[in-house]
DNA sequence: TTTCTTCTTTGCGCTAGCGCAATTTATCAC
DNA sequence: GTGATAAATTGCGCTAGCGCAAAGAAGAAA
């Protein structure tokens, strides 16, 4: 039911801490498990708890007032999520919602505890400060993107991107493996569902890529960073 | 020439500090003058320093390889900035570059020493953290205006976005006056200086804001922001 | 197997915003 | 004041990408 000790060193912000910091950081939480479409958190909420995904796959997503959404960041195993609450000691609400995108579980931590944690263990708020410095580049690189580049350079980027994130697992001879619908690649590049679909099309003419429902094989990575490079 | 502990402690993240620990970042640090248009540092340089503006304007901008910009933030006096190669152990290089928007005064400290100053004092490490929960948030909200939002509606919220960080000092009676060129905001905000100039131009015909050269006064603020808030 | 649902594809028309070019206006240096 | 420089304006044509609509696939459920 709780994940390890061992398993949560696999979090990167905890991987300095003290066995007993996690354990008490255990003490402090909650399993809950997540089924596919339902929400972690959503928008608006009071940022009571910090995340650890310990299985499955979700994504952080930020609507607007016609109910359009963006997608903010994709969250696979072992990595942490809605962590903001747990720094301000003011009341802080959630700035987007977290959707699983399979069935998921989580390990929900007490913000309040967190921060406490953080406090006494600069390695923790040292954890958290690199985890959000890492954020904060990928974010602005993308902010650059989608003001800069056109849809296909930005779809390129983002394969790549999430090639990447996804790891190693997924890579094979026959290309890497992706499990993303029309629309989920839409929302994290800020194109319409048409225009992917159109573009992954001419992509799997030329060979770059393979598709399927829900389903995308990258073939030949380097096409893509070529693509993603190409000027005007 | 060098700030005053009275005048650094008008520096956020250095709010909860001792006194102590800020004579001695005073003794780790630099005051730099950079003229109009020079920069504090340059994207891809190693990131050995973190700033805090003493007087002046700048605008930390990314570019791509094509040397098209981004804006990301402006930063006015007591802001932080620069700060991203304090917190990784490993050596870090500024995402974006730092340029003086007018002649303009920096402290610059020393990276390495700063990182020791927090893990010694949480409250730096907390002072940080709050910068960067807050700019996440921003940058993210400005993400999603970029992929959902219109450029009337994008050009709306940063000009009240702007006011608003700019401060009481600019506020009167005949309205808020911003000191910005047509293609800063059009840096700021995905769009180019051509559509920017047509839009102002609108917006002055309906007298919701006076421009002029580099300059725009917000005459009825509250007509941004029900622009901004158009849907579609 | 058949039916339903959800995802994907593609044709088609449309428009927001780009970007060139030429002009006008404001500011600065001398 | 005069000329030089930089910023801003505006007309015009163009196109990338949107978004509707309708049809086609691929799973899931019955």
């Amino acid at each position: 039911m709780y994940p390890s000790l061992t398993d949560l060193r696999r979090v990167n912000v905890f991987q300095q801490a003290s066995d007993a910091d996690l354990e008490s950081l255990r003490q402090h939480s909650l399993v809950r498990a997540i089924e596919e479409k339902s929400f972690f958190f959503l928008q608006g909420d009071e940022a009571a708890y910090l995340y650890v995904l310990t299985s499955g796959r979700a994504k952080i997503v930020q609507s607007n007032v016609n109910g359009q959404q963006v997608t903010l960041r994709i969250i696979y195993p072992w990595q942490v999520f809605g962590a903001l609450g747990a720094v301000s000691n003011q009341v802080a609400l959630y700035p987007a919602s977290a959707q699983a995108l399979e069935n998921s579980v989580g390990l929900a931590i007490e913000s309040a505890f967190f921060r406490k944690l953080m406090a006494s263990d600069s390695h923790l708020a040292f954890g958290m400060m690199n985890l959000m410095t890492a954020y904060i580049q990928e974010i602005q690189e993308r902010y650059r993107e989608l003001a800069l580049e056109r849809v296909e350079q930005r779809v390129a980027s983002a394969l790549i991107r999430l090639a990447g994130q996804a790891g190693v697992k997924s890579e094979t001879e026959a290309g890497i493996e992706l499990v993303f619908s029309r629309q989920d690649v839409a929302e994290l590049t800020g194109a319409t569902l048409y225009t992917i679909s159109r573009l992954l099309s001419d992509w799997e003419r030329k060979s770059i890529i393979q598709s399927g429902r829900e389903r995308i094989r990258i073939l030949r990575p380097h096409e893509l960073v070529t693509i993603a490079s190409t000027s005007a």
